[in-house]
RNA sequence: GCCGGUUUGGCGGAAUGGUAGACGCAAGGGACUUAAAAUCCCUCGGGCGAAUAACCCGUGCCGGUUCGAGUCCGGCAACCGGCACCA
């Protein structure tokens, strides 16, 4: 008999499931919690794909040494399963997207069942439940009720030919992805969260989490707080009439020489003289006819047309031209900016296109060649000559406060977040329409709105939502007596899990997102792993109703994921992505086939750190194999098994001490690649040992368990156990056994390596000396030679300084 | 352009500032076998060499700090990811 990991793996995850082995009891407060868990997936059509149990593996590993270690471990997977490509097949087939789903979802579970995760399958949701989507709609009701959801005419890219509106992700280069039609502006009625009001909270926050440096740039650069001065312009023209504008640079204010709004801004129209008036409207209707991308691949080439009218500059009351230009953004700050063209790239490209004049208010540069950006004294600045940035700053803002013409503030690139989509296979938005127009959020008791059946998926040709199209029945209804009409925009993907974490904890309760206690007592989740892909929008947003979450009382702890990483790409064996135009795709399937769960896990966790991005290996995958029959055999082949021992002859005590400390280092820090390297010295000297003491091999099994459950347990059953390995007390070490009384240290002869000498740990420098003069290599170096320095480092170095 | 990350043998990768290359893959050799497979053991950065003798070179490139640098500091290059007219 030997390694059948077919046999194996469908005898553990048969007894698995008949114990319940991995339920948790979330109301056993007696045991400290971790809270561990994966980015849910999306339950396609595809199946699962190689990739997808790499972060799994590694979620699965610390869950498993945890609960070993004695934590009750919430361990939980569901399914994020509302999403396009259902609702497309949906269309395809005119068949309701739920059956497809639900289908995609049984063979999601099958596909990681069969890789031996240990979740607890009695805390599984999915987005689509409506016993789900009920709290996914309580939380917009509560937003709205708060404040933070309004509805806007806001552009969104809209196909004529496919006669739809399309995501952002879905408009490639001005065209539609699926196509390559033309996309697209026009306004529509969408709902709107105010995430902005949360900026300022979710940038401060990111200092406290636990989670990639990258990830936290990341959300800061999108955020993209920034801080400076709103400056009060007045109309020379028409001295009642003023504009603000925002700069980083107020320094430079000495050097402003024209003024620009955005197409969008307000006073473009009211402002223009009649003589410019064709030319400057020409100009804002192509700008809002632009889509974002067109406006901004335009690049270098700044363009804009004069008001004819001038504004005063407050610090020195300088009239200068006022422009509209597509180049300043109606959507940040106050849409307006103060244009220094000797300090600033573009404003510099834009005076030389229309040959405007430009002072230099700071030197350092060279204005005939360059824009010049850096920090210097300041020039042609009145009482800011002289100083640097940061000192001209200050004393400019003070002047213009005390003006009145000025004061600090914080803007964020950060935008609201548009919440609706024009689709059927989603949340629908428990809003309704009275008939004095008014939106109303349903109330708790009415919740959930289900999705209606419809006979057609199809969206409308006018880019209305397919719900539009629902029966009368369940568009007309009441509110609060008054008769209503429901919206019939539905949420994105992003709803479902931006707050599925939470009902991990509590998936059945019936009166409440989860129970308030309950909350307390698992929040935060302390480690959550998930692709890169998700650093901003899935992790911003489920920042946000967090936050809108905790202000309302329902969590009590401010951030809901303490501990974030990032598992890498699994790419192809040439080292490409894997994708199937290229033909390099890895079906998780086959390889549990042909060589066993436990051996893809292995593999994916040694291939490399957990974060890189590492390429598929199918000897790479042998090895692993192999190890596993090399770790069974010692259990398995008399020959091996006949040397396990009760009695401890001492021959592994380092090893062992070494395996335990560094494995349970390793697993903690997500570094498996260097764990298992470890438990290969470890298996390997147990190969060269004569006898191997038993409660060490259990130790060893145990940990390697974590990694390959199946022949974890088969391994820990023959030795004799009856109950699983998986609540088995983590093993533990005799610290005194990792220190050796001897060391081998090397010798440096004028800081290069010459000689290694074996000597005491705690051996003095003249010892040491002693020892490495006897040593014949560097008897040989300092033969005549004066040692003119000696550097001892214990158990380290002795590095021979000569001459 | 800006922000992050990466760069070490034939390959994946190890190395609290202390003998670079752990562990594995591939390759080569040996044992076992009638033979093969499997298994077990050994070798395996480059150069010079008969050598598992001695020496020299070596962690993308150029400099610096240090007794000592893959590791710290300054500059540069290439690649990967993100953002991109954000005033």
């Amino acid at each position: 008999m030997s390694y059948n990991h077919e046999e194996i793996e469908k005898k553990w995850r048969a007894y698995w499931a008949e114990h319940n082995t991995f339920y948790c009891d979330t109301h056993d407060f007696s045991k400290p919690k971790y809270y561990v868990m994966d980015m849910f997936p999306y339950p396609s059509g595809e199946g699962l794909h190689v990739g997808h149990p790499e972060g799994y593996t590694a979620t699965d590993i610390v869950a498993r040494m945890k609960r070993m270690q004695g934590y009750n471990v919430l361990h939980p997977m569901g399914w994020d399963a509302f999403g396009l490509p259902a609702e497309q097949f949906a269309i395809k087939q005119n068949q309701h997207p739920e059956s497809f789903t639900r289908k995609n979802i049984a063979h999601f579970k099958d596909q990681i069942q069969s890789l031996g995760f240990s979740y607890d399958w009695s805390k599984e949701i999915a987005t689509i439940d409506p016993s789900y989507y009920k709290w996914t709609q309580w939380i917009f009701a509560k937003m709205y009720q708060h404040d933070l959801a309004y509805v806007a005419d806001i552009p969104v890219n809209y196909c004529p030919e496919l006669g739809t509106v399309l995501a952002n992700e879905e408009v490639i280069d001005g065209k539609s992805e699926r196509g390559g039609y033309p996309v697209i502006r026009i306004p529509m009625r969408q709902w709107v969260l105010r995430i902005t009001r949360y900026a300022d909270r979710l940038e401060k926050d990111l200092s406290s989490l636990n989670w990639p440096k990258s990830t936290i740039e990341m959300q800061k650069n999108w955020i993209g707080r920034s801080s400076g001065v709103e400056i009060t312009f007045t109309i020379q023209e028409h001295p009642e009439q003023s504009f603000r504008v925002f700069t980083t640079r107020v320094d430079t204010l000495f050097g402003c020489q024209y003024c620009c709004l955005a197409p969008e801004h307000p006073l473009v129209k009211t402002l223009v003289t009649p003589e410019q008036k064709a030319e400057v409207e020409a100009y804002c209707d192509a700008a809002a006819h632009k889509s974002d991308l067109s406006r901004t691949s335009l690049e270098k080439d700044k363009t804009g047309v004069f008001l004819g009218v001038h504004a005063i500059n407050p610090i020195n009351g300088e009239a200068v031209p006022l422009f509209v230009a597509d180049y300043v953004l109606g959507s940040y700050g106050t849409g307006a900016v103060m244009a220094v063209p000797a300090h600033d790239a573009r404003d510099y490209a834009f005076a030389k296109k229309y040959h405007l004049p430009m002072v230099e208010v700071l030197k350092g540069g060279d204005i005939s060649k360059a824009a010049f950006e850096g920090d210097g004294p300041h020039c042609h600045s009145s009482f800011a000559d002289g100083l640097n940035i940061a000192d001209a700053k200050r004393v400019i803002t003070a002047k213009l406060e005390a003006l009145g013409k000025g004061h600090e503030v914080v803007n964020y690139k950060l935008r609201d977040w548009i919440f609706s989509r024009q689709r059927y296979w989603g949340e629908p938005i428990p809003m309704v329409q009275t008939s004095d127009g008014k939106e109303n959020a349903v109330d708790e008791k009415e919740l959930p709105v289900v999705l209606p059946e419809l006979d057609d998926y199809r969206p409308n040709k006018d880019g209305k939502p397919p719900l539009s199209k629902a029966p009368a029945s369940w568009l007309h209804t009441t509110w609060h007596g008054e008769s209503a009409v429901r919206e019939t925009n539905t949420m994105p993907q992003w709803a479902g899990s931006s707050w599925y974490y939470i009902r991990y904890i509590d998936p059945q309760n019936e009166n409440a997102l989860a129970d308030p206690k309950l909350l307390e007592h698992w929040l935060p989740v302390d480690l959550y792993i998930g692709g890169q892909e998700h650093a901003v929008l899935h992790l911003l947003y489920a920042r946000f109703w967090h936050k809108f979450l905790y202000d309302i009382g329902v969590v009590k702890c401010k951030e809901p994921f303490a501990r974030l990483y990032h598992q890498g790409m699994i790419l192809g064996p040439n080292g490409e992505k894997m994708s199937k135009s290229r033909g390099n795709v890895i079906n998780p399937d086959d390889i549990v086939h042909s060589k066993g769960a436990d051996s893809l896990r292995l593999f994916e966790m040694f291939a490399g750190p957990l974060s890189d991005a590492k390429p598929w290996s199918t000897t790479g995958l042998d090895g692993s194999y192999r190890f596993i029959e090399r770790v069974f055999r010692v259990v398995d082949d008399p020959t091996f098994s006949s040397r396990l021992t009760n009695e401890n002859s001492g021959e592994l005590d380092t090893s062992y001490a070494s395996l335990v400390k560094k494995v349970t280092e390793d697993f903690e820090a997500l570094s498996f690649n260097t764990a298992i390297a470890q438990m290969m010295v470890f298996v390997n000297d147990c190969y060269k040992a004569k006898s191997i003491y038993r409660p060490y091999w259990e130790g060893f099994v145990q940990m390697f368990s974590c990694l390959c459950p199946f022949v974890g347990e088969e391994m820990w059953q023959r030795l004799g156990h009856n109950e699983s390995i998986a609540y088995a007390p983590w093993p533990t070490y005799d610290p005194a056994k990792l220190t050796k009384n001897e060391v081998t240290i090397g010798v440096m002869i004028n800081g290069k390596a010459r000689d290694a000498i074996t000597l005491a740990k705690n051996a003095t420098e003249e010892e040491a000396l002693t020892i490495a003069k006897a040593s014949e290599k560097t008897k040989h170096w300092l033969e005549g030679k004066t040692i003119r320095k000696v550097i001892y480092v214990p158990g380290k170095i002795l590095n021979l300084l000569i001459g």
